[in-house]
DNA sequence: AATTCCCGCAACCGCGAGAGA
DNA sequence: ATCTCTCGCGGTTGCGGGAAT
């Protein structure tokens, strides 16, 4: 649907309302053309650092957390934008029944996509989808669900939060049961398969950003992974590409956030699903 | 045409963890 | 040990477009 931000061709109306936020009035709502272009300069520039220092030296009267949040959400250059495929759909559900609501740790394990994004389409469409598939019995549910339901997890009961749909599940017969991860009251052998876990598997390099590879400490799409001087490369290119450079070396952001200039790489889904299947659960245990 | 309702999505909030003084 | 700062995460809010009435 619509609001969508500034989108290319759509300037949003701004919401400028301002808080008292200790040093200064910092600004709140949606972001400007304007300072989404003074974020990406300034993140082209330097790269990462302290969000404080960028969000001031950047001049943006934003708190760092508000930059750190934009930048992860939507300036980034390897977003991939647009619909989830059946394919990243197939996946999320799968890792979702396996991990949980950990936004942040299914969104490593697909290239260009972020904990937000993932996040709001589970909870807007996935979840609905799977209502539905769990009520009616006249309709037979997609292929996906009819996965996610053998996996032992179907509707969600409530709308409590924190605790995933896996959850809902326990298995007292299975002999690892106590070993809970506390912060989500859950055990992960409730849903996960006893595998041998395959070592040197995963995907990697997808179009510059990371995938999935053979553990679930493996940070994914984290920023912290990012070169900065690599993805200055890969704006500078991205520039050229445009034939649009400047002599100040500004960067628009409109060149940068659109379709075309964001990560469009090829997916191995069958590995990457596959790798899903044996997952392995020792960072449950790390957390 | 006007109004209400629905809902997708961007962004905020609060919290916990970790680092450093 | 305690305090402060920063980061990252997950839950929640609320704006605004589009559908329904």
């Amino acid at each position: 649907m619509g609001m969508r931000n500034n989108d290319n061709n759509n300037v949003m109306v701004v919401v400028t309302e301002k808080v008292k936020n200790g040093s200064g009035v910092k600004r709140k709502g949606l972001w400007s053309p304007e300072e989404d272009e003074k974020l990406m300069n300034y993140m082209v520039r330097n790269g990462q650092g302290c969000w404080t220092d960028i969000a001031r030296n950047a001049g943006l009267q934003r708190c760092g957390k508000s930059c750190r949040l934009r930048w992860i959400n939507y300036l980034r250059p390897d977003l991939k934008r647009g619909a989830f495929s059946p394919q990243e759909e197939h996946l999320i559900i799968h890792l979702h029944s396996i991990l949980g609501n950990r936004w942040s740790q299914i969104a490593a394990r697909l290239p260009g996509r972020t904990d937000n994004e993932i996040k709001n389409f589970w909870n807007s469409t996935i979840k609905k989808r799977l209502k539905n598939a769990g009520n009616t019995t006249t309709t037979s549910p997609s292929p996906n669900m009819q996965e996610y339901a053998a996996a032992g997890v179907l509707v969600e009961p409530s709308s409590s939060s924190g605790s995933s749909m896996a959850t809902q599940f326990g298995n007292p017969f299975n002999p690892n049961h106590h070993l809970m991860d506390q912060q989500h009251n859950n055990s992960i052998f409730d849903v996960v398969p006893m595998f041998n876990l395959p070592h040197e598997v995963g995907v990697e390099n997808l179009g510059g950003a990371m995938a999935l590879q053979n553990d679930l400490s493996v940070p994914g799409l984290e920023v912290s992974n990012y070169d900065s001087v690599n993805d200055a490369q890969y704006l500078s290119n991205t520039n050229n590409n445009n034939n649009n450079n400047d002599d100040d070396g500004s960067i628009k952001v409109e060149e940068l956030v659109g379709v075309g200039n964001h990560w469009q790489g090829e997916m191995d889904w069958e590995g990457l699903l596959a790798n899903v299947t044996s997952l392995p659960y020792l960072d449950f245990h790390l957390q």
